[in-house]
DNA sequence: CACATTTTACTTGTATACAAGTTTGTTGTC
DNA sequence: GACAACAAACTTGTATACAAGTAAAATGTG
């Protein structure tokens, strides 16, 4: 059924997206046909897909390997996501009808326990692409959300390193409530500063690539 | 060699993009391995890619067809389109250097021959799309481009179908003319309002779905 | 004739043998 | 030991036989 290579293909994008399987790793056809138990045929349909997605590099007759994260990639997401959700979000302030201001809420309030819990980055990372969705979603503009997720390999990746420097979920939730604050009561307070501040970060920072050198793209 | 499937897809793609295939008809397997003296595997991987990239329908055991436009894609895309490029040309305004001007220039003038000459609809077409990605990659965003251009599918044909109804190229040289002279000065020309302008349609219209219900996703 | 059943001809999905290329290690020569 | 030539062990690419499912035509049955 294609549901089991559906569900192949979640499994591993997870593992690379929580740098489980690490960049440069190897990732051979036979490899994965004993793991999962299915023939090449199949196995290869995944790895083309993964890599059609920028999870994988393919290297005809040499071997596959899980690619290494594309700084310049991260640092157009963060552009186009900004771009896009300064225009989507000051389109949906004060016209936000309540059930989708209750929605936006219950995520903050989850986001909040996690942070109470010490529980692990996992949630708060998922919750954080909820709330994000979410706006989309509220605009009528999942659609360009659930585009933009087909380029969001390298993003998630640094996102996650960038979490391990330094935890600012604090800083980030404090970020979401003042968005949804805008979004309720449509009041100025100069959104283009709001959303540049929560999505800016500085990519290319010497400290980050020393630091990390070994998940780069040279 | 890998450039074979390469061009195969090109081929393809041309053939869909320019209606020379309709929507709805059937490409099997066994037609492409055929026409293209190529064995299975290498022509599943090519309709495997033109899936995912929403040029065709794969319906498993049943058959694939090319796919029919999806007016919601169109939607979304015009409004992502229209959205960065008012935020890059703003950031563009007054600082493009000599040469980013002149390359405009030289598409505006070859746009101006296909007029004159009467020539096809296809090299006007061509220009438009150089115009707008000149205009991204002047602003470091080729990234963005290269990435949209992913979900043109619908888009593009959408695009070519309007062509068809109204000759529109006079009125888009002149709009492409007045974004030119604002990148040239920097002057405020309110434009927001010019690319909106430019890039806006009614794309789901009654009379365009009356019109072309054949090619049109229900 | 109407309608349910079976058969047939199609489709894509899967498994696997073989081809072709790359890399690494081995061997032979000096 | 230095180095070139060769050989073996990998990799992914391709071709093809077979499996599994779908849809429509053929057939049987009342």
């Amino acid at each position: 059924m294609a549901s089991k290579k559906a569900e192949i293909i979640h499994i591993l994008k997870k593992e690379i997206l929580t740098l489980t399987l690490t960049p440069g790793t190897v990732v051979s056809e036979m490899t994965l046909t004993e793991r999962f138990s299915l023939s090449r045929t199949p196995i290869r349909d995944i790895l083309k897909q993964l890599s059609a997605e920028g999870y994988i590099d393919i290297y005809p007759q040499r071997g596959s390997i899980v690619s290494y994260i594309d700084l310049e990639s991260v640092e157009q997401i963060i552009y186009m996501r900004s771009t896009m959700e300064k225009d989507i979000i000051k389109s949906l302030g004060g016209n936000v009808p309540l059930q989708g201001i209750h929605q936006l809420g219950l995520i903050l309030d989850q986001q909040q326990a996690c942070i109470d819990n010490k529980e692990d980055d996992h949630d708060f990372f998922d919750l954080d692409d909820q709330f994000h969705k979410l706006i989309y979603s509220l605009a009528g503009h999942e659609f360009i959300w659930d585009m933009m997720q087909q380029f969001i390999v390298h993003y998630t990746r640094y996102r996650r390193l960038h979490m391990l420097k330094q935890d600012k979920r604090l800083s980030i939730l404090d970020d979401h409530r003042r968005i949804k604050d805008y979004l309720v009561s449509g009041h100025e307070k100069d959104v283009d500063e709001m959303v540049h501040h929560h999505l800016r970060a500085d990519v290319k920072s010497k400290y980050f690539q020393e630091h990390f050198s070994d998940y780069i793209k040279k």
